[in-house]
DNA sequence: GTCCGACTTGGAATCGGTTCCAATTAGGCC
DNA sequence: GGCCTAATTGGAACCGATTCCAAGTCGGAC
């Protein structure tokens, strides 16, 4: 039993009494093979203990039946949710999946190098890292399908959101509550790109803030909105020194869920309640949000993970990727973070000194909302009177 | 320059005037190769836009130089983390990782048969998923390299904590801060091992919870011990359960930080505020436990999946690994949301009245602690009387 | 018994590298 | 210049499948 050397399929063929062709026929379930003869050559390849070598069935066949997947900073939740929508995919369709994580402009172009170079995987799938013109270039002259998700690259099959159109939404939303004085919290742009990943989904999410206060007619003011490192730690941070001002926001859009949690923490703090005194609306709608009762524009991560994946497959089905740029839907999603706008109350002894023991306290800390969370209500994006954004165009 | 065929090894050695031999060599960096010679070859490659098969060379090499990882719910917070300490080490390594994402037994007996049955990985990381006997043979009679992460399995290298000894750290963390009535909030046991996941850490966890009140002489009350699907929210209807007994626990043990969130959110939304009315502490330390001001058993999830991806690439170097049985060390990490036991006040009025508005209510809402958490003490787990414990054997 | 089409089969050629050995060339020293 | 060792180089053999075509079989119809 102790074989030094594995069995392969010529010595399958030679035990079985058979021809190659024969014995790959079996292993592939080819038609053309008598009944007898299958029995015989899966008896002996359970005798020899054969494991077919998948290399050398990729090389003859011309393609490894394997994919890659880059994404930046794996554990973000959002980006995990992504992957997981991908992996889904590309599993069922038979595909091996290499996942490629990236911290540094570094590990990104070194790995985006290693799979244009050399064969490796019969596509890519590129997750919310912009690709330079130069990345693009080597893609296209290695000829290896590309697909990115979360990015904007003319010419490429991709799979986006509206992140203007969102930060609107957000935005809109707070102002239809009758929020006026809106804080922003969200990622500071890289200083230099050749030591930092650039992301710009939260620089997009801030003009369309500042769009939809130009429409409501309020003025912006530049100390309320605050951009730092991706953290809830940092976002808190921020939020805390908003909430200091003179005339603090009533409401914060935090460009991501992940900041707008951090921001909530700081809410509780400072013994802010939310919704009562600050309202707070995020962005992702991650799983963590509905149990913070965080109110959220959602966008559908796995999916968008999932649509990558399937369109790539599509491509290497040899066929036509349509539309080139696929848009998904935003939405806005209520939960117990959101309130109308109301007159501060003055003394905030009035606030504290209500009796009534064990009385439920509404919104007390970040973490109330839960049944808010259950029975949210989820307005669609677009029946809510707004239109495609104007960069939805293109369709090439 | 619209070459149909993609140049090879055979085509760049012709336009070049000298042997494959010659190019390979130049290829792989090999040291017998005049500089004249390298550069007129490398100027050919480069002409020709040659990309080297990575099929056909790890055919020839007989080894994919590829390693495959499989994990349970991926998008998990524990998970994601062991999985990128894991991608960190095997990319430092030079091997290409599949991920494998498996949520139901179907998945991970699929993904595991397909790993046996082809040499597509030259080894694989089980992480978290306990094997049965029947899988471990078919990786011993494949004979690939197999490494586990936060699993027992004799005979197999593998990196773990002893889930008891965390259980019994954290149980003692509480007793040792005066509460006497402790709760334990965690996953249940799959009912059908075929239509779900089985996991044991929980289980595990309450074993050691188990035996610390009985080394304490606190009788184990059944009413305070729950266990249901592992999710926030669940944990937080149980806790809320708990709470409401007519005695409830003035401490809960969560046997996850997930779970430990949803106790947080719980007692925030029925108004009892952590710690003064209530302590609790999780295990794991995922990100979100620091932001929460959450106390937990730390154990080291990224290095863990760092130790296995290491441990692995030991074995491919044909070296032994040592130990067979590899334990990580676990410490508790004391965060705002454990405080020393306090007779509660009856007249929860006296406590909403306290005057003088903006104070901060410290522990207001699971959020708070923020200050605390950086300022966290980190205790370690074998610093504090524990011994190592009896499970810890083994050396093989 | 013959013939013909439909199944089955065997096995050489092929995929594109790596490896190893023999052959060639270069360089150093007397 | 001659000789010897070391550095280069060419190219056949090999890795382990898939593929394709020629060749062999089988059955039924005439």
């Amino acid at each position: 039993m102790a074989t030094s050397r594995r069995a392969t399929i010529a010595d399958v063929a030679a035990q079985a009494g058979v021809g190659v062709g024969t014995v790959s026929r079996v292993l592939n379930g080819g038609p053309n093979v008598r009944e007898a003869t299958r029995r015989k050559v899966l008896e002996v390849m359970g005798r020899l203990g054969y494991r077919p070598s998948h290399l050398a069935a990729a090389l003859s066949r011309g393609s490894p039946h394997t994919v890659a997947i880059v994404v930046p900073y794996l554990t973000r939740p959002s980006v995990v949710t992504r992957l997981a929508g991908a992996l889904t995919v590309f599993d069922e369709h038979g595909y091996d999946t290499i996942v490629c994580n990236v911290e540094t402009p570094q590990q990104r172009d070194r790995h985006l190098q290693a799979l244009v170079a050399t064969h490796r995987a019969d596509g890519v799938v590129v997750v919310s890292l912009p690709l330079a013109k130069r990345h693009l270039v080597c893609f296209e002259e290695a000829r290896v399908p590309l697909v990115m998700v979360d990015v904007e690259a003319s010419g490429v099959p991709r799979t986006v959101i509206d992140d203007v159109l969102g930060g609107r939404m957000a935005t809109e939303h707070l102002l239809s509550l009758g929020h006026r004085r809106i804080g922003f919290v969200g990622d500071a742009v890289a200083r230099r790109a050749e030591s930092e990943l650039t992301f710009f989904s939260s620089r997009r999410r801030l003009d369309g803030y500042r769009r939809a206060l130009r429409a409501a007619g309020v003025t912006y003011d530049a100390a309320l909105v605050k951009c730092g490192a991706h953290s809830a730690a940092v976002a808190a941070e921020q939020a805390a020194q908003m909430l200091a001002l003179r005339t603090p926001p009533s409401a914060i859009f935090a460009a991501s869920d992940t900041q707008a949690i951090g921001v909530l923490t700081a809410a509780a703090r400072s013994g802010h309640s939310v919704p009562d005194q600050l309202s707070v609306i995020g962005f992702d709608d991650i799983r963590a949000a509905a149990l913070h009762g965080l109110s959220t524009v959602r966008q559908p991560l796995e999916r968008s993970g999932a649509e990558g994946a399937g369109r790539l497959c599509i491509m290497l089905a040899g066929q036509p990727v349509r539309p080139m740029r696929q848009e998904l839907p935003l939405e806005i999603v209520r939960r117990s973070s959101s309130a109308r706008w109301r007159q501060p109350i003055v003394t905030s002894a009035a606030r504290a000194c209500r009796p009534g023991g064990r009385t439920r306290q509404p919104g007390s800390g970040g973490l109330a909302g839960m049944s808010a969370a259950i029975t949210q209500q989820v307005l669609g994006g677009r029946a809510d009177g707004y239109r495609p954004s104007d960069s939805a165009l293109e369709a090439r």
